[in-house]
DNA sequence: GGCTGGCACTCTGCATCGAAGAGTGCCAGA
DNA sequence: TCTGGCACTCTTCGATGCAGAGTGCCAGCC
């Protein structure tokens, strides 16, 4: 059965939201400038240029025709389904693909030696492997929307957040649930939020409590030791002139807006009035710049066979916020990523597939969040669900 | 090898800090007060009770001498150690105990009766029971203190944070890495604190930020939705007011102190008033009264065998912040707390031992930490590094 | 009464073996 | 280009047998 159409997987539904890590923004292959592309590994693997320039010698063999697409494309997902090798035979049974299991074989061998398939063993089925899942993702999958009474319940849950916190601790168990999978969620990045409001309280003579609200809600404080006492009156002033100067700005402007600020202080207080300045800029730009929320390690036990081995560094990346924010921080702005094992840099996740976009109050994102299962994922339903929660989230911010 | 004293053993090293949990307060069973007690359900089972009413029948038999005790505890070593059931050869050669395989044999029978060791299969070595472990918890092993270099590389690790949220993050760390097992640290309870500061800061003409600063150095915050647009001069009213009134209280006893506050406001305000002040105690007192903070799941990995099985329901429970609450909850005031195996009321969580101990940055303690870990854990270590670890935050909170 | 050596017994763990089944690759023919 | 057939490979599973570890019990000794 061959129920949709290669060429262009986004023609029917959902709109073309792929987009595969690495990819050149420029030189658009297909006919849809946005329509999914092949990693840079691999280039020209599309209809329009696969005849053009075969720079790759296992490129060169490729008029991947129809069918053999429609077989990659059933191994994928009997194999999601079953976590079991897919043979010739039972492919045609559960397919009805119109072919004898002989030709299957034949259309897999090439498969094979293309690097899209592999087998665990001499005569045993065959599973996809990283290439494979490339190619699914690209061409043959199409992501799976929610149905009405999903999205209902996501839009249900969701809404009754009371705070950042609570919205993003909601969206991480949602996307849990829904993907069964491990579910990462940023928090909306300072850089991309605007200042709302700052406030300076005063602890002890020389310590300065500063507080800073962004647009998107969040709050971040810092403890400010100063070199020494500061007058309230001065505190005020300085908040007020913090606040006219910053508020509303986006948070990369804000340094140079607010840089002279000491200059319009008595020179004594200039020193103590930098203090507070550099603690805003360094502490809360550079070290809280990001925070992350995770749910669903549980989901990790359903993970394969091989249990131990492939849990314990997957657990052990999950414990680092560096990966986790790295991670992240590789989704491509515009649309939906997806790195599929070995794409993904960081070796501890390398059978693992990563799945995130971007999501925002506006049009824009101010932060990503996305969700971590095995290569062998069911990839439609899970873009499916994280595109719509990712849509949900940032129509909550944008309430807020 | 008996090197320890069996009766007291708290009598030469750590203080006698290990409480079992559920134990009533009152009847002292040994010498020492605060010294170990066995948990409720196995009633008189010390020294100093176990002849004169022997209420369970099992409890009956037991004049467990000496040398029972000291293949109790050998056994519980070495299946530490190696994760095998011991048998009565192997014991008797790793510990010269001084009798003959045969002689301990029979030893292991009577305890294997009176519940304290099992066989998993006829023929197999034995392994400790929960009852067991409680055994060797209670009376046989004794607090490993940290050495030096460890004590120093605690102190210098804590002390590089810079924020509350910098300790709490690098105690769970610390606490992961020095047990290998899962850690939990509970941010300092804001109902054990008290108030340092009130910030209400006006978003919108009726919306307040709500931002409370305790002594522990705890931000909390919240959004206030006021009936009606409040005036910056009342806004700078009730900061002032609730500062003057709060400032420095326990927080269970603000809400006394400060009830009677809208009464000082023009009537129109007062509803305004009555809100901020609800959301003040409602939100902050209930909903988000305790935070918590995991690290080291990576350790799960290293449980067992029978791997899947144990792990899910582990993580599942880990997942839950109620669950972890209940379980530090349960933690003793006093002194650290044991929970072995089945002692722990939530059921994922019956293949597990917790240990926890509050801490707190003067005399008392103002949150609890702690660590899971299979009930085969290395109790004296385990029991060692909480402590200290435990005590370190404490200096820490109480120098910031 | 408690300890010990000896002995028979049980059970696991491991390797070996063989049969069954699934799946492949290849070839000749339509 | 597809198909049916066939030989071959390799995994899986159960049965079998053997070695090793550990026990329980008993009779004898101190």
């Amino acid at each position: 059965m061959f129920d949709e159409p290669v060429s262009d997987p986004h023609a029917t539904g959902g709109e073309p939201v792929i987009d595969s890590p690495s990819s050149p923004p420029s030189a658009p292959s297909s006919g849809s400038a946005r329509a999914a592309r092949t990693p840079g590994r691999r280039p020209g693997r599309t209809p329009a240029t696969r005849a053009a320039a075969p720079v790759d010698p296992v490129a060169a063999v490729l008029p991947l025709d129809d069918r053999k697409l429609a077989v990659l494309r059933a191994i994928v997902q009997d194999y999601v389904g079953t976590e079991e090798p897919v043979g010739s035979k039972a492919l045609v049974e559960r397919h009805n693909l119109g072919v004898s299991p002989a030709t299957v074989r034949n259309d897999m061998a090439t498969l094979e030696e293309d690097g899209y398939i592999q087998q665990p063993h001499t005569s045993a089925g065959r599973i996809p492997t990283d290439k494979g899942y490339r190619l699914f993702v690209d061409r043959l999958a199409e992501i799976k929307p929610m149905s009405a009474p999903e999205r209902r319940a996501i839009r249900h849950f969701l809404d009754g957040a009371v705070d950042l916190d609570d919205v993003v601790a909601r969206t991480v168990r949602l996307l849990a649930q829904l993907t069964r999978q491990v579910a990462v969620v940023q928090y909306p990045s300072l850089s991309r939020s605007s200042v709302r409001h700052v406030e300076l309280v005063m602890l002890a003579p020389t310590k300065v409590l500063l507080v800073l609200i962004t647009n998107t809600g969040r709050v971040e404080q810092r403890m400010v030791d100063c070199p020494a006492p500061i007058g309230e009156s001065t505190l005020a002033e300085l908040r007020a002139r913090l606040n006219a100067r910053a508020g509303g700005r986006r948070f990369p402007e804000v340094p140079a807006l607010v840089e002279d600020l000491p200059l319009s202080f008595e020179p004594a207080e200039r020193p103590i009035v930098s203090t507070v300045l550099s603690t805003f800029f360094e502490s809360l730009v550079e070290q809280s710049e990001e925070r992350i929320m995770l749910a669903g390690t549980a989901n990790l036990t359903r993970f394969g066979h091989d249990f131990p081995l492939t849990i314990q560094p997957v657990l052990e990346a999950l414990e680092e916020q560096v990966v986790l924010l790295r991670l992240l921080g590789e989704t491509n702005d515009g649309g939906m990523t997806v790195r599929i094992g070995r794409e993904n840099d960081y070796e501890g996740l390398n059978s693992t597939s990563v799945v995130s976009v971007g999501y925002g109050s506006g049009d824009e994102s101010v932060a990503k969040l996305g969700v971590i299962g095995p290569t062998r994922m069911d990839y439609p339903s899970t873009m499916g669900a994280v595109r719509a929660v990712a849509r949900y989230v940032g129509q909550i911010l944008a309430e807020s």
